[in-house]
DNA sequence: CTGAAAGCGCTTACAG
DNA sequence: CTGAAAGCGCTTACAG
């Protein structure tokens, strides 16, 4: 019943417990003569080679540990696939944390993490995180990598998408439409995310001389964006084009701008982002902006297994770059009255 | 640098290491005053919890494995929540891993798991797993739960969702708005969630004296369903209504005909499965079955624990109960001419 | 290529 | 309430 260890195998091949460490590594220093008796025993043994017992010894324990703030949104669920997928390419485990935008239990995650022993850590930091989070790692001799996510003013690895970009190209476009009246539908929560795109916003409508008609905030849910189409288009001076923070806002959006029997695309124009994959089945279908949140997840892997291997390498800011997709909810701008 | 030890941490508190370790452990054993003294030493020292060594000693690890099909499903992505969370709660923390609907990659899992001496496993299995499964996490000695599909023939804990009752009332609610020629629309996975729905599906056709029009299997993707539109429609013998193996199916379905100029809800009614919140986004309205795939996690994180404390304890199973959501896909079927 | 010894950081009886 | 000793299952030098 109790479990077989190396000591049993070695035993059983008639080898020292060494040798049989050395099998179970696949050391080449092991004769094949040898090796094949000892691998014959572990089969023989049902031998399961204990990562804790060895990690304890090696000081390293084969594990990542992946902090998200929301496990829910699917965006965090396909970021945290690529980074299973490139982690588990590596032979590492991911230890997996939900957050749920809530610092004090992140950092309740990253002291668990760490006793776990985990040889690194990968973080989309929660609203609100501080730098303690990269200075802390730091002094503890944590790898880390920022994914997503940057908490201002701190050095650090960083995997992640062109918010900037994303939202600078989509304005462009509109404004290439023949667009002036244009507001920008952000989200209510504080983090780099939110500024970036917030800042590409800006930066297109400065480069083509305009001024934001406004900028709302609202809550990120389908239901809040909905009923803002009432508020938003009803403005003494209601916007021609709206762009908003991500899809979640632009199919809430499209729907209650629907409700409000306002035709998108002619009477107003609409472009969300994540480009998820309802943007396309609704109609008319949503404009958006593509982000590849599974190459981002892999890159923050790769970033990490990097840093892992060499702890006093530059720190790298990795930024997949991100692709604007016309559809049909965007038009040229109603010619004016 | 280096990480200090309980045996510091009990020299600069002037204890034995013994004792130190009954601090951490948060036993009653010790005096109040040594007990500050410790904790003072420990705080002042930065000292952290090793896990893997407590684990090695005592034989568990605090830690679960958990296997999924596929973490860019939004609901195996909030399945995944809901054990998180749950587990969370009891201290226990989650080491993930993928399948890819991949046996093979599946089995590699399973067995770095135990190399990583996890307490327990949930595991939604993967397409075309076997019984070996369960068998072998019996023999080991592994707790297990399955979650969301369950190996036929197998004797395991098992939190699901009520797949067969599910499809069973939105086919009756179909039969009541006086359809007869009722289509079901599958997905071409082989898992237990797949036979629950036809059956379901089945049973009520039956129940209502009616033979299913036809059943088609798609690939669960938007694409494929929007496709598969036309060839629905100018069969001989059309259907009235379309009920779906999932909300993938149904709002790609429904954009299909949309195309094809049938008017949804009217024409031919639809129903999809899962709801999710693009159902209520499109217009008409898509009907659908919601289920609560947080809760079903949160089940099969506590079987899995009552499992690991309660070797011996009876199998249960825990199905979570559906409930139809009626929208305007759903309209009586149209009059025979 | 293989073996004997020490040690990774904790917990578990067992004494006192 | 506290301490000395053994041991969890491995790996790491060090010899040979």
């Amino acid at each position: 019943m109790k479990r077989p260890t190396l000591l049993h195998v070695a035993q059983k091949a008639g080898v020292s417990r060494a040798t049989a460490s050395l099998v179970v590594r696949g050391s080449s220093l092991v004769s094949a003569a040898t090796r094949k008796r000892v691998e014959a025993a572990m089969v023989e043994l049902g031998y399961v080679y204990n990562l804790g017992a060895a990690g304890m010894r090696a000081s390293r324990s084969r594990t990542v540990g992946v902090i998200v703030p929301d496990l829910t949104n699917p965006f965090f669920a396909v970021l945290l696939a690529g980074i299973e997928a490139a982690l588990e390419t590596a032979g590492l485990a991911v230890v997996l944390a939900n957050s749920n935008e809530n610092v004090e239990k992140q950092n309740g995650f990253i002291r668990r993490m760490r006793e776990h022993g985990v040889d690194g850590l990968i973080v989309c930091p929660a609203e609100g995180t501080e730098k303690a989070l990269v200075e802390d790692a730091a002094r503890w001799g944590m790898p880390l990598v920022q994914a997503l996510r940057f908490v201002r003013d701190t050095v650090s690895d960083y995997a992640g998408t062109d918010y900037r970009g994303g939202m600078l190209e989509a304005t462009n476009h509109l404004i290439a439409l023949g667009h002036r009246r244009i507001a920008f539908i952000n989200g209510n929560r504080e983090h780099s995310g939110r500024t970036d795109r917030l800042e590409g916003f800006l930066a297109a409508m400065d480069g083509g001389g305009l001024e934001p008609l406004f900028v709302l905030e609202l809550q990120l849910t389908h239901r809040a964006a909905r009923a803002a189409a009432l508020e938003i288009m009803h403005r003494p001076d209601p916007p021609t084009a709206l762009i908003c923070f991500n899809d979640v806002v632009g199919l809430g959006l499209h729907r209650g701008l629907c409700d409000l029997g306002v035709e998108i695309g002619r009477d107003v124009s609409l472009v969300g982002f994540d480009d998820v994959a309802e943007a396309d089945l609704i109609r008319p279908a949503l404009a958006s902006v593509a982000t590849e949140p599974f190459k981002v997840g892999q890159s923050a892997a790769r970033l990490l297994l990097r840093r892992i291997s060499e702890p006093d390498a530059e720190f790298r800011h990795e930024i997949e770059p991100t692709r604007f997709v016309l559809r049909r909810s965007c038009g040229p701008a109603p010619s004016q009255a």
